[in-house]
DNA sequence: TACTGTCCATACGGTACCGTATGGTATTGC
DNA sequence: GCAATACCATACGGTACCGTATGGACAGTA
């Protein structure tokens, strides 16, 4: 036993990991280095220790944040077997399932008023579209074609999360996966 | 000339309109007292004249910024001749050419931190739609897959902008409005 | 001319932060 | 068993706010 001491930080990213959760319930600006010691049962002082000040702690935030990215679009898009169809059926589901974007909504937020947000969030953004982008061209699309269709694809994610708009019930998720998979792959096989 | 005597401030629009700015510019943290009253050309004495505090302010941001909406959807579609594709078209050649909803990023990122923000924007989102559900119950589909479509629909609006993906180019923008409207009605009337 | 209401300036106390300086304690390498 | 190092506590000065208290300028009214 190593680490781990009394009540925990004692590396940056535990420092990060709350700081990203204090972005997630309160946006930057409560993203504060006293409260944010407090959280971790600690004083400032351990804060200083592992940051230089409070803009280093936020500039590395994005970068942390897209490293804990699974990148869900890719990982379930390249386990499923099948052709692009299957996949994407297989991505709905699970996205109905999982939700796995926990801080999306919190950086997109911060984005907003923040450059190098901005960039980390596009990054990932095209990132995911882009798998899209692939199978959608995989189903016989031309580029143009299955660029766009990819947009207006992940674009309902993002609607649909920005304007918290998500059903509780998970069957009506699928429901509207259902959907949305007949209304986007109709004309494809 | 009644009004207008110095810089300007006089009534409580004034500061909510400085205020909105101020909202986009950087959050709702960043619309302070004090920076507000001075981009306003007075002093905060004149603040406390119109609003109980601080707090007053933010809670009567949302009214202001909802007042203030003109609803293009429902406004252009119903001044449009024609069936409820004509009116699609012409709603989505008003949006590729003007963009309307110059504050509804800060508000969406703002509503993530606060529920009544929260439910003042869904009030909105919500308006929004049910024209466009409108619009394609009329072109005949049955009520549950228009408000399946409309959300589509809408939220492809909604994604581009809080993703800053909103191509400078108006040919582009244009381009993209005949693939949405070719993907989304190709099937109707 | 006095009176009243509207709108704003000035001055002040209080608070919640940020960042620094400095010292303390536990762990590790030797 | 002894430094060096990693990690944290405490105390302090500085700043940018919020909100209040109070007074003053100006307009309209009689």
């Amino acid at each position: 036993m190593a680490k781990a001491k009394r009540d925990d930080a004692q590396d940056r990213d535990s420092w990060l990991a709350e700081a990203l959760e204090m972005l997630r319930e309160g946006g930057v600006d409560q993203v504060k280095v006293e409260p944010l010691a407090q959280r971790l049962g600690v004083t400032k002082g351990s804060f200083y220790w592992h940051f230089k000040n409070r803009d280093d702690l936020l500039r590395s935030l994005p970068e942390f944040w897209a490293r804990s990215q699974t990148d869900p679009v890719l990982e379930v898009a390249s386990r499923t077997e099948g052709g692009p169809l299957d996949k994407m059926r297989a991505l709905l589901e699970f996205l109905a399932r999982e939700d796995p974007d926990r801080y999306d909504n919190a950086m997109r937020a911060w984005a907003q008023f923040d450059e190098d947000v901005a960039s980390a969030v596009k990054e990932i953004d095209e990132r995911r579209m882009a798998t899209a982008r692939t199978l959608f061209e995989e189903a016989g699309l031309r580029p143009e074609d299955a660029a766009f269709r990819a947009r207006l694809w992940y674009f309902y994610d993002v609607g649909e999360h920005v304007t918290g708009d998500t059903p509780a019930d998970i069957e009506e998720r699928l429901s509207r996966a259902a959907h949305r998979m007949k209304l986007l792959t109709s004309d494809l096989r």
